[in-house]
DNA sequence: GAGTGGTCTAGACCACGGT
DNA sequence: CCGTGGTCTAGACCACTCC
């Protein structure tokens, strides 16, 4: 055990996805949560919190915790943030991926490209161009732009592998948070060229800016994907 | 004053983006905030939680709260669950926009469409299909399910008008959540005989679904919008 | 070791829903 | 009116960062 308040949010949740409470659609009140963990209210209003968070049930003052009426996209999609590299998407599926590094070297950010990625003029960056392929298909390319002053050494072999992990066990800084921006625009020449667009003319486009735990950011990537393959879902409150 | 953490949230909020902290970009101590608010040290905490939602800054156990660096969607683009009907779009800039409904009549709901939307078999619902121009150009198309056991007595004159601002004001519940899921996909014959595509033969996809207070979904809405217009936000953390 | 944010407790009062 | 969740307080102990 972690946390209470995790633990608790864990039980909740699946005691609702199996339907424990489907008969009143509402779950146990606060006191009763607190007798039943012998925990203390903040405690138990956490881990209703996460709840909340998840898109699982909404509060309602005066009434009780209402549970939230199971929708489609559930269980088919994946959560906006998720959606990094493309890894939570073939994780549990059994399918061919294959990564072709198309372009590695270190640039000096000029004004141009500052204003595209958010990151300082004159700052050293490594440029990386991937392409994604599943089951033989160019589903996306990535372009990313790393601040070689905070992912320090890459190289040929690290890039061909996964970046993520290197930055886990060799660098001394951690993934804080992210910001997503999400559009559809006409396909460029060099998308003909790359992606398994075939009659289609546009591509979905995710852009990534990725924070460290000091605020500063270190990786800004452009994902460019084909349409019909994919789709991100959200939650919010109020 | 409604809430003093939220007063604490609009204050801190402010300060960041006059760039008081830049210098050390870490905000005061949460002892120090106790101090200056005169408040406890939970509500300081909740204020600087509604921040980290934001994506304003992120707290690092052991250092203190970390600005995060600003990047350019902060200020063009508009968040994830904001994107609703085109309002909040629409709402700070000087364009001429209207609505043409397309379709409205009440029909019930069969196994195929119960598959697409999420609601139940037999169940009556009002569809209402309706285009979006701005400045003349056709730039999005919502075609909406509402449960006419929820959102009743809906007519000509209310579809042409504001349904949300009807709810409201004739109708006994709240909104409560909603939840989206975004799609890139290759345009129909409706979508190109719609939309002003223009030489685009895909569209994007935001699929709404939304919530009362009673935790039942009471309307799905899928928006066809053409490339090259829009743009969604999000933030995620850990 | 000093100072920071993270978790947790035990209690108080308020605002709202349903009866 | 009673029971619910929403806000807020005052205090404790822990885990981590940095010097």
């Amino acid at each position: 055990m972690v946390n209470k308040f995790r633990d608790i949010y864990d039980t909740l949740k699946n005691e609702i996805n199996e339907g424990l409470y489907n008969d009143t659609m509402v779950l146990p009140t606060e006191m009763a949560l607190i007798e039943r963990f012998g925990t203390s209210r903040n405690t138990v209003r956490r881990a209703i919190q996460l709840l909340n968070e998840d898109g699982l049930v909404y509060s309602v003052k005066g009434r009780g915790v209402v549970i939230l009426e199971r929708i489609e996209i559930d269980k088919k999609s994946f959560k906006v943030g998720n959606f990094q590299g493309l890894k939570a998407l073939s994780a549990d599926t059994e399918v061919e991926k294959k990564t072709i590094v198309q372009e590695f070297h270190e640039l000096t950010v000029d004004d141009s490209l500052a204003k595209k990625i958010s990151f300082p003029v004159g700052e050293r960056v490594y440029l990386v161009k991937r392409l994604r392929l599943i089951d033989g298909k160019a589903m996306m390319s990535d372009t990313s732009y790393f601040k070689k002053s905070i992912v320090k050494g890459l190289n040929e072999k690290i890039i061909a592998g996964s970046i993520y992990d290197h930055i886990k066990q060799n660098l001394d800084f951690k993934i804080a948070a992210s910001k997503s921006i999400m559009k559809v625009e006409s396909a460029k020449d060099s998308d003909f060229k790359e992606l398994a667009l075939g009659k289609n003319n546009c591509v979905g486009i995710l852009e990534n800016a990725v924070y460290n735990d000091m605020g500063k950011l270190f990786e800004y990537t452009t994902i460019r994907y084909i349409p019909n393959e994919y789709a991100l879902i959200s939650f919010d409150q109020n």
